[in-house]
RNA sequence: CGGGGAGUGGCGCAGUGGUAGCGCACCAGCUUUGGGAGCUGGCGGUCGGGGGUUCAAAUCCCCCCUCCCCGACCA
C-alpha cells in the first residue's frame, strides 16, 4: 500500500478523552476513531489488524474442530424472556422495537439463539458432539464505557458453543477450547494466564478466564510465579497459616477505653499493636440469622469466600440500614462474644494466634485477650480473607502475586441450563431424552487488539507482533536532492514492487514528506520491520533495516532484501 | 444513579460582556531534505443545543444533550 493513497491521518496530539495508552496510540496512529462513547470506527489499518486477530482465532477454532456460522445481531426479546436473562441483563441490553412493537435486542451474547438453533436441527446422540462459533459484533450498554476498545459498547467477539451428550463429552470439548485459547493468545503475542473464575451471569460450573497481564486491566487476579496456580481474586486462596494451641494461661478478657475509634487502624495505633493483632468482625445476616465473619484486622473479607463457607445460604453483609435495625451491634466496636450472634465463621488464621484484641460490643471500648474457644465459639472455620501479594501459594507455598489483567477470553462449562430452559434435547441410544450438555467460549477480538497494544508499545508508538501487524514491512523512501532523489525514488519503487510480488505485505511511504515525519510515523504505526531507502545507503548499494520492537538496525544489500524479508516472514 | 470537571475549525488549546484567536493538520508558492523543517499567502468555526438577560453573550442565568473523572460496605 502506498501511503500517499492510504486513508490515514496521524495525529501529533491524542484526543483529550483518551484514557489508556492503547486508545491514545490507536487513535493517534489512525487505526481507529471514536464515534460515540464506547463505539469506534476501524479505519483501514485498524481493520487489517482486526482481520489478522480474527484469522488467528478462526484458524485455531477450525483446528479444534469448531464450525463457523453467523448468528443475527438483532435478536427477539422473546428468547431472552424464555431463558430469564431478559431481566438479568436489564438495562445492559440495547433494546429496540420493530414497527409492530415487537421487542428486540442487540445481541450482548448468543447462548439463547445458538441453543434454539441447535434445538431446531439436532435431536440425536448420533449428532453430538458439535461445536459452533461465530465472530460477530456484540452490544452492551455499559454503565461506564471506558478505556477505549477495552470496554466498549460495541465490540467484536468470537463466541463458540459446544453441545455434548454428557459431562464427559463436555469436559473434552472444554479441554479442546482451553488448549486452543493458549495457542490463540500465544500467537497474538500476549502474556496471559488462565485463571479459575466465577461464572458471573452466564451460569454454570467450571470456568477459566484468560487474563492478559496489563496495568490498565479492570480485574485483579492472583497467580503464583513458581507454579501454575492462578485464580480470580475472588476465587483465590492462600496457604493457611498453621494453628497454634492455646497455653491456657492467657489473661482474662479485659476492656479498654478506645474513644472515637471505630476503625482498625486507629485502635492499633492507640494500643501500639499491629493491625494483624486485632480481630475484624464483619456482621452479616444469613437466612435471617446474625453472623460474624472473623478475619485478622489487616485483612479484608472475601465475600465470595464467605458465600462458599455459608454453603448456599442467602446472606449479605450488614449495610447502614442493617446496623440501624440491629441497635445492639455497635459498628466499629463489635466483638465475637456478642449474645445476639448466632454463628461465627472464622478464617483459619484466627486459630494461628492465641489471643486477639477485639471490639467490646460497647461503643468506645475494645477488649484485650479474646481467646478463641474460651471467649467465643467458632461455628465454622473456612478461608475468608482476600488474598494479597506476598501470601503463600496454596499449591507450592511460594509467593503469590496480585496483578491486574485484561480479560481477553473466558471458557465455561455451562451444563444443561440453557438446554433445559430452551428445550435443546436429544434422544439417546435407548430412546430416552436428555438435555444437551453445553459449554461456551468467548474471545474479545477487538479487546485483544487493545491488549496487544498495551503490551507492545513504547514512547514512540506501537510495535506490533508480526502475527497481527497490518503490514509486515514499512518501506520508507527518503527524498533526496536532484538526481539522488530520482534514484532513491526509483530504487524504492522497484523494491516495493519486488516485495509485493514476493508476497510480502508492504506499507510504502512514498509521500513527499521530510525524513523526520516519515520516521516518526513509521515508529508510531508500528510495523515490525522498517526498511529505509536513502541516497547515502543507495550509493553503497544498501538499505537500512530497523526492527521496530528492539530498535536494532543493520544494513542489507539491495539485492538480498527481498529474500531476507521472505525468509524472516517464514520464521 | 449520586458527586466533580469539560464541550470553541479535523486534533491540541487560549479567550470572564464589545462581535473569535494560537499551535498542529490541510491548500498554494518558494526554500529545505537522515528523526515530527522555514518563510509567505490561504481554506476552514451558527463557540454542544434551546431559551432568557443585555444596546451588545463563547463569556451572565435557566433547561437539555454529549464527553471525561470519582463514587459500593472492611466495622
Amino acid at each position: 500500500m502506498r501511503m500517499s493513497r492510504l486513508f490515514l491521518r496521524t495525529l501529533r496530539d491524542a484526543p483529550g478523552d483518551a484514557d489508556v495508552e492503547s486508545q491514545r496510540l490507536l487513535v493517534r496512529a489512525g487505526y481507529i476513531r471514536k464515534v460515540a462513547a464506547g463505539v469506534y470506527s476501524w479505519l483501514p489499518l485498524g481493520q487489517r489488524v482486526l482481520r489478522k486477530v480474527e484469522q488467528i482465532v478462526r484458524d485455531e477454532m477450525d483446528d479444534a474442530g469448531a464450525q463457523e456460522l453467523s448468528l443475527p445481531i438483532i435478536q427477539p426479546l422473546e428468547l431472552w424472556e424464555q431463558s430469564g436473562r431478559d431481566a438479568l441483563y436489564g438495562p445492559l441490553m440495547f433494546r429496540l422495537h420493530d414497527r409492530k412493537e415487537t421487542g428486540f435486542c442487540l445481541a450482548p451474547t448468543a447462548e439463547e439463539v445458538i441453543t434454539a438453533t441447535v434445538r431446531g436441527e439436532y435431536s440425536s446422540y448420533r449428532d453430538l458432539p458439535v461445536n459452533l462459533y461465530q465472530i460477530q459484533w456484540k452490544y452492551r450498554d455499559e454503565l461506564r464505557p471506558r478505556f477505549g476498545l477495552l470496554r466498549g459498547r460495541e465490540f467484536l467477539m468470537k463466541d463458540a458453543y459446544s453441545f455434548d451428550a454428557d459431562v464427559e463429552g463436555l469436559r473434552e470439548s472444554y479441554r479442546l477450547m482451553y488448549d486452543a485459547y493458549h495457542r490463540v493468545f500465544d500467537r497474538c503475542g500476549l502474556t496471559f494466564r488462565p485463571v479459575q473464575a466465577q461464572s458471573g451471569e452466564i451460569g454454570g460450573d467450571v470456568n477459566h478466564e484468560f487474563m492478559a497481564v496489563a496495568a490498565v486491566g479492570e480485574d485483579d487476579f492472583v497467580w503464583c510465579r513458581s507454579c501454575n496456580y492462578a485464580a480470580n481474586v475472588e476465587a483465590a486462596r492462600r496457604r493457611d497459616p498453621d494453628p497454634v494451641a492455646t497455653n491456657g494461661d492467657e489473661a482474662a478478657l479485659e476492656p479498654v477505653h478506645t474513644p472515637d475509634m471505630p476503625g482498625i487502624a486507629a485502635v492499633a495505633q492507640h494500643l501500639g499493636l499491629g493491625e494483624d493483632e486485632l480481630l475484624k468482625c464483619m456482621a452479616f445476616e444469613a437466612d435471617g440469622r446474625l453472623g460474624l465473619a472473623l478475619v485478622p484486622g489487616d485483612r479484608e473479607v472475601n465475600e465470595y469466600a464467605l458465600g462458599t463457607a455459608l454453603a448456599g445460604s442467602k446472606f449479605a453483609l450488614l449495610d447502614e440500614d442493617g446496623f440501624a435495625r440491629r441497635s445492639s451491634l455497635p459498628k466499629g466496636y463489635i466483638g465475637p462474644h456478642h449474645p445476639d450472634v448466632e454463628l461465627i465463621v472464622a478464617d483459619p488464621s484466627i486459630l494461628a494466634r492465641t489471643e486477639w484484641v477485639t471490639g467490646a460490643n460497647t461503643t468506645d471500648h475494645h477488649a484485650l485477650h479474646a481467646v478463641p474457644g474460651r471467649d467465643f465459639t467458632i461455628t465454622t472455620v473456612a478461608p475468608l480473607t482476600a488474598v494479597v501479594t506476598g501470601d503463600a501459594c496454596p499449591n507450592c507455598g511460594s509467593e503469590l502475586s496480585v496483578d491486574r489483567g485484561i480479560e481477553v477470553g473466558h471458557v465455561f462449562q455451562l451444563g444443561t441450563k440453557y438446554a433445559e430452559l430452551l428445550g435443546a434435547v436429544y434422544t439417546d441410544e435407548h430412546g430416552a431424552q436428555h438435555p444437551m450438555v453445553m459449554g461456551c467460549y468467548g474471545i474479545g477480538v477487538s479487546r485483544v487488539v487493545a491488549a496487544i497494544v498495551e503490551e507492545h508499545h513504547d514512547g514512540h508508538g506501537i510495535a506490533w507482533p508480526a502475527s497481527v501487524a497490518p503490514y509486515a514491512v514499512h518501506l520508507v523512501a527518503l527524498a533526496g536532492k536532484g538526481d539522488a532523489a530520482a534514484a532513491v525514488r526509483d530504487a524504492a519503487d522497484h523494491l516495493y514492487a519486488a516485495l509485493r510480488s514476493a508476497g510480502v505485505d508492504v506499507l510504502y511511504d512514498d509521500r513527499d514528506s521530510s525524513p523526520g515525519v516519515k520516521f516518526a510515523d513509521a515508529d508510531l504505526l508500528g510495523m515490525p520491520v522498517q526498511l529505509t531507502v536513502g541516497a547515502k545507503g543507495l550509493a553503497r548499494g544498501v538499505v537500512e533495516r530497523k526492527i521496530r520492537a528492539s530498535g536494532v538496525r543493520d544494513e542489507l544489500a539491495v539485492d538480498v532484501v527481498v529474500d531476507q524479508m521472505v525468509a524472516s516472514a517464514m520464521t
